[in-house]
DNA sequence: CGCCAGGTGCGAA
DNA sequence: TTCGCACCTGGC
């Protein structure tokens, strides 16, 4: 199946930090796990291509999940006529998206990757389908679906220490087991959506941040991390994080999420 | 070996 | 409120 897209750069929206459980293939192309389904896609040009083990909506799921009918190009005008000083970074990012990704899963991904590698924590969240996820057959290899909440909860703290979570283990645990609403987090102001999360163990602010931005498309909550530092070390000279934090909220409001993913494109793909 | 990574919880001051 | 430290795991 195909798709005229415009303003979309697959590859860097799969790479960019946001997803952990996917593979760049010999062509090129990416074989992504989603909820449902497991796709694997090419863009060339202003086309993308993809197939999937489900066809049923396919090119709504993929337009869904790659945040394709969202209109960033506006956003990026407004950034850039308020601030001329995002115009490189912009043009340099621009093509990139927001990842519609599962809520339950962006949480317990980013509840693995407090002091973690991300080789390591993709391949715990690899561990922890295989022992509760559907098995999905794909171009004759196995893939394995994120596993529903209610297989999750199935699971025992020596289970995830098994399957190489390490001492995150007794924080999945009490999340898996808690009465968390993660439809809820939608309905609370960004301030009471980050003290829900952080009131979990093993969630901070930086995991909290990140599920948010990731997971509920909360541009105005974003972590600030090395890339993005070095970048505002290097253009402002500005070095600690609350610095950095007044600087974006202070320019660019609401969108800051959306900014310093493209300061952390731009900074990491450049070298 | 020792160090450290997409931080956080905990006890001590 | 802030500070220092321990922490699974595995790659260098």
């Amino acid at each position: 199946m195909e798709l005229k897209v415009k303003n979309f750069n697959l590859k860097d929206t799969i790479t960019c930090g946001q997803i952990f459980r996917y593979e760049e293939e010999l062509d090129n192309s990416y074989t992504v796990i989603l909820t449902d389904r497991v796709i694997n896609i090419k863009q060339d040009n202003d086309y993308i291509y993809f197939t999937s083990n489900i066809e049923d909506n396919l090119k709504e799921v993929i337009i869904n999940y790659f945040d394709l009918e969202y209109d960033y190009d506006s956003i990026n005008n407004m950034l850039i006529n308020n601030n001329s000083e995002l115009k490189d970074i912009i043009n340099y990012s621009k093509g990139l998206k927001m990842i519609n990704e599962p809520k339950l899963e962006v949480i317990i991904s980013y509840i693995l990757s407090q002091n973690n590698r991300v080789p390591q924590i993709k391949k715990a969240l690899d561990n922890i389908s295989k022992c509760g996820g559907e098995k999905v057959i794909f171009n004759n290899k196995e893939y394995y679906l994120f596993p529903t909440i209610d297989n999750l909860k199935k699971l025992s703290i020596e289970d995830f220490r098994r399957l190489k979570c390490g001492f995150r283990d007794k924080y999945l645990y009490e999340f898996t087991h808690s009465d968390f609403d993660i439809d809820k987090i939608d309905k609370l102001s960004s301030k009471d959506a980050l003290d829900l999360l952080m009131s979990m163990k093993g969630i901070g602010e930086k995991v909290a941040s990140c599920i948010l931005l990731f997971g509920y498309h909360r541009f105005d909550v974003y972590p600030i991390d090395t890339w993005v530092k070095k970048y505002m070390k290097d253009e402002y000279n500005i070095t600690t994080i609350k610095d950095i934090k007044l600087f974006c909220d202070k320019r660019y409001k609401e969108y800051s999420g959306l900014v310093i993913q493209y300061m952390f494109n731009y900074k990491r793909n450049k070298d």
